[in-house]
DNA sequence: GCGTCCAGGTCTACC
DNA sequence: GGTAGACCTGGACGC
């Protein structure tokens, strides 16, 4: 069955699905011409998960399923879609900042600046700290083996991203040995048994009034969240008064804007300074303006 | 084939 | 509060 889901007019379908390297990952997967985003999503306990594919569409989005899917599931994937897509960000503020300069009026033209994100903060935490002192392949190893071992096998294919329950019921030894991710095995051992038991509600962080740095503060209390790990949360859960400088950032900034030559952090943060409430999103537009041509 | 470096960093101990 | 050293893994690179 197709589902459809209206988009607003400033939505750019490619440049959300290849805004990050969230698309890469599983249960996400996205095609070469960066045009059609599958991922597996959860549609209730009882229900086996199902694989959708989201295609842009005029004035929309396409979401197809294999065979049909009662009422409650529709509006389950209706929601995750919305979700994962950022369809209900309100960014008008943003683009008029950006319309306001030469070098980043592109922003708003192209529409940029949704950042695809995960259904749950929970995935998106996990995802995070898989790319921490890694490299990109590694990353995509290390989820991809969480995925297939703990994920629940999908209807059309495929597994969904397995719950903090199922985590927390893993054993150390399979983060390990089968997940291989070394030293941060026992953060996730953790983290997960911490969520199933309802002693850490991450998916709050989504709304929670707290102001960005005590966010952060709560948000590094989690093994294995530093600082770059949890301004990028903050990005995904919509906060982007933070920079998340990582390595790439760095780099990118260096060959973008300082001849190739290393550039302090406080140099990067003097450059953006004047977004305010908006610099970590200006920075990571400027970043990725070239991975699509307009 | 082997050793070293380092990647989309973080933690701990110590000062 | 700032900093050095340790930490898993695996791909890239030099020899």
């Amino acid at each position: 069955m197709n589902i459809t889901i209206r988009t607003p007019p400033d939505f750019n379908f490619k440049r959300t699905a290849a805004s990050h390297g969230w698309s890469e990952l599983l249960p996400f997967r996205i095609d070469d011409k960066w045009s059609k985003l599958s991922r597996v999503l959860d549609v209730g306990a009882n229900r086996k998960p199902v694989s959708v594919e989201i295609t842009g569409a005029k004035g929309g989005l396409r979401v197809s399923v294999e065979g049909e899917l009662p009422p409650a599931a529709v509006e389950k994937v209706r929601r995750d879609v919305r979700h994962m897509l950022r369809l209900d960000d309100p960014l008008g503020v943003f683009y008029a900042e950006m319309a306001k300069e030469p070098a980043f009026a592109w922003v708003a033209r192209a529409g940029a600046g949704r950042l695809l994100r995960a259904p749950t903060v929970f995935e998106d935490l996990v995802k995070t700290v898989c790319t921490t002192n890694c490299s990109w392949s590694l990353t995509k190893t290390m989820v991809s083996r969480l995925v297939v071992n703990l994920g629940r096998p999908a209807r059309g294919g495929g597994h969904s991203f397995p719950t903090a329950a199922t985590l927390a019921e893993a054993p150390l030894s399979f983060f390990r040995e089968e997940m291989r991710s070394g030293y941060r095995a026992p953060y996730f051992k953790e983290l997960a048994g911490r969520v199933a038991s309802g002693e850490l509600d991450v998916e709050g962080w989504l709304t929670s009034e707290l102001p960005t740095p005590e966010l952060k503060r709560a948000m590094k209390q989690v093994k294995g969240v530093g600082d770059y790990a949890a301004e990028n949360l903050l990005k995904l859960v919509g906060r982007y008064d933070v920079l998340a400088l990582d390595s790439w950032v760095r780099s990118t900034y260096a060959r973008l804007h300082n001849q190739g030559r290393a550039a302090a952090d406080k140099k990067i943060a003097r450059h953006y300074a004047r977004f305010r409430e908006w610099r970590g999103l200006a920075l990571w537009c400027d970043m990725t303006k070239d991975w699509i041509k307009e």
